[in-house]
DNA sequence: CGCCAGAATTAACCTGCATCATCACGATTG
DNA sequence: CAATCGTGATGATGCAGGTTAATTCTGGCG
């Protein structure tokens, strides 16, 4: 079951047993990637897209200078580059951060499911919406948060949707990536996110070695980064506990 | 025609005269609202989406001390919170910038239209992933521009859409916004885009007084804020000329 | 015509983060 | 085993942009 972790736990969208296994007949091959990985660049022709199932996956926009904006980062049962079907061309490149188990959608595919299974089609628009909701939380950590604010913010973030995947126990997960990877994803200096790191353990919120995070209260990092996980859409049964914003607990 | 500027110069998604009629059919009432009117809050259930036909919108997060980011800004032809349709419910509050025209359209009408015209629900979906390829580009900007760069940026994004729009002509339009929404646009303070003006204004690349901008040097603006039109998917044919970057260019 | 509120402008001061440089540690390679 | 490289850690210095506050400018209106 490839397709185990897409849309889980997703607020009124999980998907039916015919929509699954139409999703995994869909898949027309799985393959493992090296970490550091491009498999597509802005302005290329798309025939299939990627779903992730295991390891890191990030997308981002190359400046002038050759430094790089993530504009997004992926766990496993995200759609990665679901919306270059309706797009055909991407605004930016997708590369795997970690090693990275990935099966392949041909477009045909999910051309014939749009046609045959409306409701499904409609879940996959959701799923395109979750990113783009994501891309509004990122502007709102750069736009407005310190630099503290805005590693404690994706931090928050990243173990929000590790849980949701049933890869973080809610304090502790493996994420593979270094400070200079974190730099590119808070629009940050690769010193400055080292400084970050030391503030926010010598404040014991939150422990970052060697690919390990370990969030020692969550509640204080989540509130340090204004962070209110409302924008993920996770279903509220499964994770009232990671907010720290009251209203947004188990009604 | 309320939808005529709508997905209007949009590469390879014009709508079929059948599809527009359809879109026009499923209006249910056209509204005026005042200026700084919010039409939508952040967690409303909402049951309908609104197609802007005049004036200038926005979307916009609130931090804890009052401050706003705003995540995206619409002009005519944008189908401002359609992403409302599959999400049911948003992220963030929608809000009119200038007075402004709109076209209430139903859900169920959506909902009625994804079952009968898959294409027509494809090109929705195309129209939700223009704005999140936006939505990137100004990660893009809040993440690796300075503050002259960031304004720059939105300045030549927006005269592109306008002019796709048919409402500028590539060089001055009318923007009904004032400095202190630039800061809320670009992540700045309202006293810092004020300097930034200067100095565009001292560079002779940009004028922006009382709510008219006026571009003196296209080509310079958008090179100052690396601004590469292809996120917005306009069709090449009909605006080769708003690029910095040669390759963007006709071919 | 004078009044007023919102917007733009400018100045003085301060700070968060970039920049540049160096060093330590562990893993990898020849 | 030395050499190299990736990653993390830390200090010194400078500047872009924030903060605060005061002063115009502008358009609307009685």
């Amino acid at each position: 079951m490839f397709t185990e972790r897409f849309l889980r736990d997703k607020r009124g969208v999980s998907l039916e047993l015919a929509e699954r296994q139409r999703l995994e007949r869909a898949i027309s091959e799985v393959l493992t990637l090296e970490p550091r990985t491009t498999i597509a660049r802005a302005g290329e022709r798309l025939h299939q897209s990627t779903l992730l199932i295991e390891g890191i996956m990030s997308r981002y926009i190359d400046d002038r200078n050759g430094l790089r904006q993530l504009v997004a980062v992926h766990v496993p049962g995200d759609f990665v580059d679901l919306h270059a079907f309706p797009l055909q061309t991407l605004d930016h490149d997708v590369a795997t951060m970690t090693a990275a188990t990935v099966a392949i959608v041909p477009h045909a595919e999910l051309e014939t499911i749009t046609l045959e299974m409306p409701a499904l089609a409609r879940k996959l628009w959701f799923a395109t919406l979750i990113d783009a909701s994501i891309h509004r939380a990122w502007l709102f950590r750069l736009g407005r948060l310190d630099a503290v604010g805005r590693v404690a913010h994706f931090l928050a973030e990243i173990n929000a949707r590790l849980v949701s995947a049933g890869l973080s126990d809610g304090r502790r997960f493996a994420l593979g990536i270094t400070q200079a990877d974190l730099a590119e994803i808070c629009g940050l200096t690769n010193v400055h996110v080292n400084r970050v790191m030391r503030q926010l353990r010598e404040e014991r919120l939150c422990v970052f070695r060697s690919s390990l995070v370990e969030i020692l209260k969550p509640e204080a990092l989540a509130a340090r980064g204004q962070f209110d996980p409302s924008y993920l859409y996770i279903d509220d049964r499964t994770h009232a506990s990671l907010s720290s914003h009251p209203r947004s607990a188990l009604s």
